[in-house]
DNA sequence: ATGAATGCAAAAACTTTGCATGACG
DNA sequence: CGTCATGCAAAGTTTTTGCATTCAT
């Protein structure tokens, strides 16, 4: 029984072909950064009948199930990222639309620091970079 | 002669009815924070004759000439904010919605210093925290 | 006068949904 | 087998665009 197969059942989701692709290119894929539409062109070149809809479905219950987090950077459409447990942030270069993941110690403590001082609890938070390669 | 037009001529925008209204509201708004579905209501509601397509034309071009911020926050639609010249990072409290407005010197220099080390310069970023009231 | 801005409607881009068919457990 | 998932197409959302008309300078 394939890895995906366990996920998928740990995530109480049933075994489909649809899903079992889909989370395989998620987790194939190196750019770690996947729209619904780049999901789908992978799984037509892959020769998988799969409609758009159902990606579009699978996605958002990834989501739910907590395997997957959708992002809504800039321009329209949302991006899809395997959740791997560690967390991170994003840097989006401008000109070449290529997502950079890093993270930041400081950062991370002073947004709790901040929270805090408002008399909150940080719950989650959203930081992305946008950025373009250093002229010279 | 009013501010707006002031605003709109300093940005080198012809001064239309549209414009100065739409300027006007964005001013007036206490919330800050307002959709192009918003603004256009507003309209209506004051008994403005403005097409949402105007709406949606005149707050690009405020952002384009800097009068305005555009914010994606969560999914689906975007929000516009009047800038003020301040610039600051937003907390949303996940339990009422409200926006409240900070500004850390420290993580502005960080992000600065990341962007520098991946051979970026930083041109923009956006940092949002949700929060929730402390528990005590 | 002349070029830009507007309103309307139509189109685009992205995402969701209804329904009949097919697959999973 | 019963139920849930899928595919397709149709509809929903948000935003953009084409074009004739109106408006600002």
């Amino acid at each position: 029984m394939s890895e995906q197969n366990v996920e998928l059942r740990k995530a109480g989701l049933k075994v489909t072909l649809p899903r079992v692709k889909i989370l395989s290119i998620l987790e194939t894929d190196e750019t770690l950064h996947l729209s619904a539409e780049d999901v789908y062109r992978a799984l037509i070149e892959a020769g998988e009948d799969v409609g758009l809809a159902t990606v579009y479905r699978v996605l958002t219950q990834f989501e739910t199930a907590g395997l997957v987090t959708r992002h809504n950077f800039d321009g329209g459409h949302s991006v899809f990222e395997l959740d791997r447990g560690d967390h991170h942030d994003h840097m989006v270069d401008m000109e070449t639309g290529s997502v950079i993941e890093f993270t930041n110690d400081q950062i991370e403590r002073l947004q709790h620091e901040i929270a805090e001082q408002h008399g909150f609890d940080l719950i989650d938070h959203n930081l992305v970079l946008y950025v373009r390669k250093k002229k010279m």
